[in-house]
DNA sequence: CGTTGGATCTTCT
DNA sequence: GAAGATCCAACGC
């Protein structure tokens, strides 16, 4: 049984720069219970979103409609939303609360359940990898629509991220723009995206763009 | 190998 | 009506 302690506090989400904070998500551990049996995955990929200057933020220019409502909430909670009205995006709530901070995480490495994890991914893995992109990772942790607003540092939330001490050195993190943003103007060119370089869990997007 | 199109929900025009 | 923080299978070379 794992440790409370390792449970990342609610005070970790609130720092007012969701840069820095995607970057130190980096090697971080979420966790979900599902009829009491843990399935988790180490972060490899991951993108910061900050509104209200961040034109490719559902938040830009402090935009708050009844999907993006969750941005506004405390710290450290889930804003799960639909993309192309297929996928299902986790992102983590960053900054205090009122300002739409986020941070999306778009790759981890299966760590606990794996046998589970490709039960839930449904097509035959051939060449995609099992948890390698945003709307890949929630399926295989189980994450949905359901879970938006849950508090990720609450030990009573069935989604949470843990702190495994993974050691991660500075030089195995590469920063590069942020994938599927290109028509965001400015805000397209900013290196708000990190990377494990060192991972084979990568969005498929990594390799085409060649960013490093 | 690389490229293309379908799935199909929310928001903005 | 079109675009969007995507993924996968089916093509074509």
């Amino acid at each position: 049984m794992l440790k409370q302690s390792q449970l990342i506090p609610q005070s970790f989400y609130r720092e007012d720069d969701p840069v820095e904070i995607a970057k130190e998500l980096i090697g971080k551990i979420i966790v979900t219970e599902t009829n009491g049996v843990r399935t988790s995955g180490m972060i490899t990929e991951s993108e910061a979103y900050w509104a209200p200057h961040d034109l490719a933020s559902h938040a830009r220019n402090f935009t708050r409609t009844p999907r993006n409502e969750m941005m506004y909430a405390a710290p450290g909670k889930a804003y799960v939303y639909i993309c192309y009205g297929i996928h299902q995006l986790f992102n983590v709530v960053t900054g205090p609360e009122e300002v739409p901070h986020a941070v999306l995480i778009r790759a981890i490495e299966p760590i606990e359940g794996i046998e589970i994890q490709k039960k839930r991914r449904k097509f035959l893995l051939t060449k995609a990898a099992l948890s390698s992109g945003p709307g890949s990772l929630t399926k295989c942790l189980d994450i949905s629509m359901n879970d938006n607003g849950l508090e990720l540092w609450n030990p009573k939330s069935r989604l949470r991220i843990e702190n495994h001490n993974v050691k991660i050195q500075d030089n195995e993190i590469v920063s590069t723009p942020r994938i599927g943003v290109e028509s965001s103007g400015e805000s397209a060119l900013l290196h708000y995206r990190f990377v494990l370089k060192t991972s084979k869990y990568l969005s498929a997007m990594s390799f085409t763009k060649k960013y490093f």
